[in-house]
DNA sequence: TCCGTAAAAGGACAATTGTCCCAATTCTTT
DNA sequence: AAAGAATTGGGACAATTGTCCTTTTACGGA
């Protein structure tokens, strides 16, 4: 859910140390620091904060592919396929990255085999997780997709608004509301059957939370 | 909706040409060739045919996440990642495929760049497409991802099963068939505020495909 | 040729989800 | 401190989608 690459952010932190051409960038909560559809010519690479990586169509509804933490990179497929942005990424906290050109992107997986491998690692790992996440959401119920991410956010103890999480589950903050309602009062599915990998007792409590 | 890859497709029948390492096989229309959870060494390239990439839920429902055709690769994630198959791969009509071990699929990342390029593109693309799809799919009523689809399947002239395209849109069978009869009777939606690059009469003629 | 199976189409009803509201609470910001 | 703007929670109703079931047609094998 809040995805993250360690080995990838120490890598261009080492680069950084010994070359020139990496720059620091701050972005305040809130900022929209990439727009989709608009020209790109850098790739950057989460050093701090979190951020939201989205699409929003004309119709004002918006769509959370990910949410982006420590050594995630974005503007990669871009520089890649060179063409547009296709997602908007929001800082949700106050964020910093480190930002190189898209031709030093692209001269970094020509020169730097273990670059080259860790992106094609990183690529990889996106389409795994996305095929896995969107079967889920189209093939379950609600109620177990939402649970999944409650049960996740808490594990990586994240705070996100419910209006974000309504946009990653793909439903409406209403539809969110209404089933954690639901999943509150009602009977808990069985923690097991769900493989969520948290006990019965665990996830009430993680549902009370909305109680307070 | 119908993906392919015809550079790789070359790389792959010249590079066979000269070495050894690469196995043909054919597969007869309806059979799953690859399982997903399943251990796999394999990665296969798609000399003919057209194939169906999904998953399969406990439950009996199944996500169709790409029909792949000609060029196109599958193991490639499983090899980069090591880790068993995500999904089904299951052959629409008869299949010829191109089959190296894993081994040798990554001892190609390695020394042929030509090859590697080709590779970051095809997930790079990937990744691309399924964003898109995945956020139309979401944020726009079943109508116009319905129309799409099918405006697609009309252009690539493929013959795909009124199931397979209800699995795909992530829909019912039966939400399927009563979208298509809305279409067919009532308004049809702007072509033009569709963007399907198709006139309202090529629509209609393909809507009317199912009167007969 | 006949049978069994799969594909296609749709009726009827139940369940889910969205839309449009409104109210309370918590922030920012001036 | 007060005003305005988000955020959260939920009622009421409409629209959409799913489930279950039946019918018709098409197709391949015995």
């Amino acid at each position: 859910m809040l995805r993250t690459n360690l080995p990838l952010l120490n890598f261009i932190e080492e680069y950084s140390q010994q070359h020139s051409g990496v720059e620091t960038r701050t972005y305040t909560a809130g900022q929209t620091f990439i727009q989709q559809g608009s020209e790109i010519t850098t790739v950057q690479f989460l050093v701090s904060g979190i951020t939201k990586c989205y699409i929003l169509e004309e119709n004002g509804k918006d769509y959370i592919f990910e949410f982006l933490g420590k050594g995630e990179v974005v503007g990669d497929i871009e520089a890649i396929r060179q063409e547009k942005c296709l997602c908007n990424i929001t800082a949700i906290t106050e964020v910093q990255t480190l930002v190189i050109h898209r031709s030093l992107f692209n001269s970094l997986l020509q020169n730097y085999p273990a670059f080259n491998a860790m992106i094609m690692q990183e690529l990889a790992t996106r389409i795994s997780q996305t095929c896995t996440r969107s079967a889920y959401q189209q093939l379950y119920p609600v109620e177990y997709a939402l649970l999944r991410v409650l049960t996740l956010e808490n594990e990586q103890q994240i705070f996100l608004s419910k209006k974000d999480l309504a946009a990653y589950l793909g439903i409406t903050l209403r539809s969110f509301n209404r089933t954690v309602k639901q999943l509150r009062q009602e009977k808990i599915l069985d923690a097991e059957e769900l493989q969520l990998g948290i006990s019965r007792q665990a996830l009430l409590k993680i549902l009370n939370q909305f109680d307070e």
